[in-house]
DNA sequence: GCCTATGATTTGTCTAGTTGTATAGGATTC
DNA sequence: GAATCCTATACAACTAGACAAATCATAGGC
């Protein structure tokens, strides 16, 4: 499973007649990856017991490890280890996963991990966007959005706390934002308008969505609004752009003049 | 003596943290108290709490709770917790997006500039998404949208030239997709899907739009059909993350066992 | 009602381990 | 000579776990 004149040699034409140490050493583990002996969110031995294991520096096996990261077959964390990735290339999730649907429910993917759920009062944009008095108390919903344990989204809704009172442990018990709209008496709601940006990772988000600092997400801002218009939920998601493809569906779509 | 940090920033499975962790997540935070989330005299969330928040360990959690402490905002009390102790009056929340279009006309930008349009035989790729057999003629569309003169969006189309002959000069006449289709006889085309990613912007993209190389980028990925579903035009477009939101019309749009 | 004992919670501190980055230098190959 | 590969060292950033110290919540006794 080694490339050694792969289409990404930028560096020169030079063909290597030995097969360097560290790719020796990725192929290794890709082959150990690939029979189980590493499951999908199993850590990997440490780099200084992996460079004891094969007898090089540190700095080899760091090579190595580094060829199969950018290959899509491991993540690390600082402080924490080597993480065998879940998909290894590309998450078939563009064909599957319906773009309103996807949309509406702000990651109903597999999986999700909830971060925080808290009532405290409304900013200024918040109260703006529900549509609340001033510093009115609104209840937040963060999490994550998994698929097959590697994080796809990370997503913050903003829900009235005064129209929706309890609903905080609905959301911790359904993780769902459409069921817990639902079982609070807002089945019939629909969504007002989403807006899509592309948005360079921040720190914190990298670590989130196991990315590199600056990688492009795409950025999903959308409002739900009961029968009569009134804002019963304010999301924010950011989706890792490349595990992600959104996909908008046809429906009867006469093709307005709109600028 | 080599120069540290570089322009390369390889996106791949390490994170690269530019900015540590700890000082985002103070930045965070600060503007979570400066925005009235936290008045002065409240109590922070446990330490705990924001670790499982941010997913990180609860002294990375720490070492930006010191840096906050540091500078004045809070002051903690042992077993009690962390406290605000002023809100910080400036508020920066700069507006974004200066402009944005619903995603139905994503290749139908008002004012655009042609860089190329061109017939040669079709690539793989090409020919696929046209359904045309391999290496048959396409014509090539490429420019810009630009919006008050600031590029928007830079965008390939490519059109089946056998079935449409002549578009080119029409395309270079109109600089309109819809118009230009209309005029050949096919003025009910459909969008049969579109998909959206987000990446980041290459040297030429980052050229043509006018943005540092890494930029993020949405990605659009759409085609039109006619009544009889058989492709017309195939194109891809690369927003400029921040000068673009598009907007995702909420039609008809039944809530119910979608998805 | 008031006080206290108890236990859970929360911050403070410590030690240890792991990955990320920077620097430097020797060895090999072209 | 230049580029690549590998070694070596040092430090920074983050994780992990454990324990101590202060505080808070609660129940029981008077």
């Amino acid at each position: 499973m080694r490339k050694p004149g792969g289409h990404e040699v930028s560096m020169t034409g030079a063909i290597m007649a030995r097969t360097p140490v560290w790719a020796s050493i990725a192929a290794t583990l890709e082959q150990e990856i690939a029979r189980g002996l590493y499951a999908a969110g199993d850590k990997l031995p440490t780099e200084a017991a992996l460079a004891a294991r094969f007898g090089v520096n540190r700095h080899t096996v760091r090579r190595a490890l580094s060829d199969l990261g950018e290959r899509g077959l491991t993540h690390s964390r600082r402080g924490a280890g080597v993480f065998v990735r879940a998909a290894p290339t590309d998450y078939p999730l563009g064909r599957r996963v319906r773009f309103h649907s996807n949309i509406r429910a702000s990651g109903r993917l597999p999986e999700k991990r909830v971060l925080r759920i808290e009532t405290r009062p409304a900013d200024t944009t918040e109260a703006e966007a529900l549509d609340l008095a001033p510093a009115a108390p609104v209840i937040v919903y963060e999490g994550l959005s998994l698929a097959g344990g590697d994080p796809i989204a990370h997503f913050t809704s903003v829900f009235p706390a005064e129209r929706l009172p309890g609903i905080d442990a609905t959301l911790q018990e359904t993780s769902s934002v459409t069921e817990a709209l639902r079982r609070h008496g807002i089945a019939d709601y629909t969504r007002a308008f989403t807006r899509l940006t592309a948005e360079a990772a921040t720190a914190t988000q990298a670590l989130h969505l196991a990315l590199p600092e600056g990688a492009p997400l795409l950025r999903s801002v959308g409002r739900n609004v009961d029968p009569d218009g009134v804002p019963v939920e304010h999301g924010v998601t950011h989706f890792a752009g490349d595990r992600v493809a959104l996909t908008v569906a046809s429906d009867d779509d006469p093709p307005t003049s709109s600028g």
